[in-house]
RNA sequence: UCCACGGUAGCUCAAUGGCAGAGCAGCGGACUGUUAAUCCGUUGGUUGUAGGUUCAAGUCCUACCCGUGGAGCCA
C-alpha cells in the first residue's frame, strides 16, 4: 500500500477515493430503507474480538463509529480467517465485505466480511475492556482516546463548539482570536505561567478579554475562542491548568443584554448536542433529562438574595466572599436550569467591573452557576467605559499604568458601555456529558501534576 | 499550599512480621450468533526509591519520589 514518489497521482478526487465509512453504511441502512448493502472495502482498526469457533465477532473501528464485523471460517480464504483470529488489538486492518441489518449485533447493524487484511500488526495493546485506574488511563491518554466513551466525548466536545461558533455567527459576531504571549498581567501575576520571549519576561494569556475589548470597538460584536492558562495550584475535579474558554464581548452592551445572550447561547448549545449526539449521551450514560430542562429564562438573582438563601441553608457562607463549591451546589439544588447571580462586590471582583450607579459597592457581574453541581460555567459582566474611573482602578489595584495606556486609549476614542463574559469549555462539556471530572473533556489535559502526555 | 488515602504481575486487587497469590489481559487449545462470551491449559515478580528495626519485612520505623480524592482559588 506505500505509494512510492514516481507512482502516477491516484485517479479521482478524495472524496471520490474515500472508502465507505461505518457512519455511511448506517445512514443507508436505516430501517425501512435497504436491508442490505453493497460489497465495499472499510479500513480502521480492531476494538475488540470474541470468538465462537468457526465464527469471529470482531468490534471494528473506522473513526466514523464502531461495527460488528463477522468473520465466518466458510466465507473467506483459510490465511484471512487466521488473520482475523490472531492479529492484535488495535491492528490496523482492512476488512472487505457487505453491511446488513442485524438485530443481534450490536448497534443493530454488521458487517460480513469476505476477506479480511492486517495493514499493521499492533504490539501487545495495553487498554483492555476491564476496569482501569485514572492515572493508568491518563499515562496512555494517546491510547485511551481511542476507547468508545472517549470516542463520544471528543463527538460531544465537537458538537459543542461548533454550536457555539454557529449561534455567535448568526447573532453577526466576528471571530477575532487574541494573542497567547502577554506583555502584562492582567489580573494578578501569582496565577500567571511565566516565559521567556528573547530576551523579555513574557506571560502566557489567562483571558483574551481585554483585547476583545479593542476588538469590540472595531467590529460591535466579537469573540475569542482558544486555549488559556492558569498557574493555580488548584487540585480538583473542576480545574485545569490549560483550558479552553469562549469569550464574546459586546459593544453597546450592558448587563442585561449580556445575560440574554448567555442563556442564548447556553440553550443553543444544549438543544444541539441532545438533537445531534443522542447516541453520544447513550454512550456515556448521560440521563438526557436534565438537559432538556434546560431552557430560558435562567432564573436571576442578586449577590446579596444568594447570600441570604446561603444563610437560610447554612452552608458556612461568611457574606462579602466567593462561592465555594458547596455554595455553588447549594444554590442550585432545588432548580432544573441554571442560576445567574449578578451584583457581586467589587472587593472580590476585578478591576475592570462597572459599578452598580445606585450602589458603588456592587458590580455589574454575572455568574451562570451550571445546576446538577457542575459550578460556575460562566463568568463576566459590564466593563468601565469612563477613563477616568479606569485609571483610578488601575491604581488602586496596584497594576503598572503604563503597560494599560493603550487599554485605557480605548475609553478615550468613542467610549461607550460594553459587556462580555467568558465561558469555560471543558466545564460546559463534562456539563452536557454528565462527566465527574474534567479532566476527560479535553483532549490532552494539563493537571497540577500532569504534563504528558 | 493544606488535609486524607495509596504505590505488590501489563491491568484491578489479595497476602496475623513467617513459602508472593487470584481474576482479567497475553499465549496455546475447544466451540457457527457472540454482546466485558464461555470452558480447558499456560507464561508472567528487584513488592515506588534509599536507609533502618528484626532470626525473618510486601507488612513495622524514617526520609524522599510518584499518584489519587478533597479544600482554597477560579472558568
Amino acid at each position: 500500500m506505500t505509494r512510492q514518489p514516481t507512482d502516477p497521482a491516484p485517479a479521482g478526487s478524495w472524496k471520490e477515493r474515500r472508502l465507505p465509512t461505518i457512519a455511511s453504511l448506517h445512514r443507508k441502512l436505516a430501517p425501512g430503507t435497504a436491508t442490505e448493502g453493497a460489497p465495499g472495502t472499510l479500513r480502521g482498526w480492531l476494538a475488540g474480538r470474541r470468538s465462537s469457533g468457526k465464527l469471529l465477532f470482531l468490534n471494528f473501528r473506522d473513526g466514523s463509529g464502531f461495527a460488528q464485523v463477522v468473520v465466518a471460517k466458510a466465507a473467506v480464504a483459510p490465511e484471512a480467517f487466521e488473520n482475523a483470529r490472531h492479529c492484535p488489538l488495535e491492528s490496523a486492518v482492512e476488512v472487505v465485505g457487505a453491511a446488513f441489518l442485524e438485530p443481534r449485533a450490536p448497534g443493530g447493524m454488521e458487517i460480513r466480511a469476505s476477506d479480511f487484511r492486517v495493514l499493521h500488526a499492533a504490539d501487545p495493546y495495553p487498554i483492555t475492556p476491564k476496569e482501569h485506574g485514572a492515572s493508568f488511563l491518563l499515562d496512555h491518554r494517546h491510547l485511551w482516546l481511542r476507547s468508545r466513551k472517549q470516542h463520544a466525548l471528543l463527538r460531544i466536545r465537537d458538537e459543542v463548539l461548533y454550536s457555539f461558533r454557529e449561534y455567535l455567527r448568526e447573532q453577526e459576531f466576528v471571530n477575532a482570536d487574541t494573542p497567547i504571549f502577554t506583555p502584562n498581567a492582567c489580573e494578578g501575576t501569582t496565577t500567571l505561567f511565566e516565559t521567556r520571549y528573547f530576551d523579555r519576561q513574557a506571560y502566557l494569556s489567562q483571558s483574551g478579554q481585554l483585547y476583545n475589548e479593542a476588538v469590540a470597538m472595531s467590529v460591535g460584536r466579537t469573540y475569542c475562542l482558544g486555549p488559556t492558562f492558569r498557574a493555580e495550584k488548584s487540585k480538583t475535579r473542576r480545574h485545569l491548568i490549560e483550558f479552553w474558554m469562549l469569550e464574546p464581548e459586546v459593544a453597546f452592551a450592558e448587563l442585561p443584554d449580556i445575560i440574554d445572550l448567555a442563556e442564548g447561547l447556553i440553550c443553543h448549545a444544549v438543544s444541539r448536542v441532545l438533537e445531534n449526539r443522542a447516541a453520544e449521551l447513550e454512550i456515556l450514560e448521560r440521563d438526557p433529562g436534565p438537559l432538556r430542562r434546560i431552557q430560558a429564562p435562567f432564573p436571576r438573582v442578586t449577590y446579596d438574595e444568594a447570600a441570604g438563601i446561603l444563610a437560610r441553608k447554612g452552608t458556612g457562607f461568611k457574606p462579602g466572599e466567593d462561592f465555594g463549591a458547596q455554595d455553588e451546589t447549594a444554590l442550585t439544588e432545588d432548580l432544573d436550569r441554571p442560576l445567574c447571580v449578578t451584583h457581586f462586590p467589587a472587593a472580590i471582583k476585578a478591576f475592570y467591573m462597572e459599578p452598580d450607579a445606585d450602589r458603588p459597592d456592587r458590580v455589574l457581574c454575572l455568574d451562570i452557576i451550571a445546576p446538577e453541581g457542575y459550578g460556575e460555567v460562566v463568568g463576566g459582566g459590564q466593563r468601565i467605559h469612563d477613563q477616568e474611573l479606569l485609571r483610578r482602578r488601575v491604581k488602586e489595584h496596584g497594576l503598572p499604568e503604563d503597560a494599560f495606556e493603550w487599554y485605557l486609549d480605548l475609553r478615550r476614542y468613542g467610549t461607550t458601555p460594553h459587556s462580555g463574559f467568558g465561558l469555560g469549555i471543558e466545564r460546559f462539556v463534562a456539563w452536557m456529558s454528565g462527566l465527574s471530572h474534567l479532566r476527560e473533556a479535553i483532549p490532552f489535559p494539563r493537571t497540577l501534576y500532569r504534563l504528558a502526555p
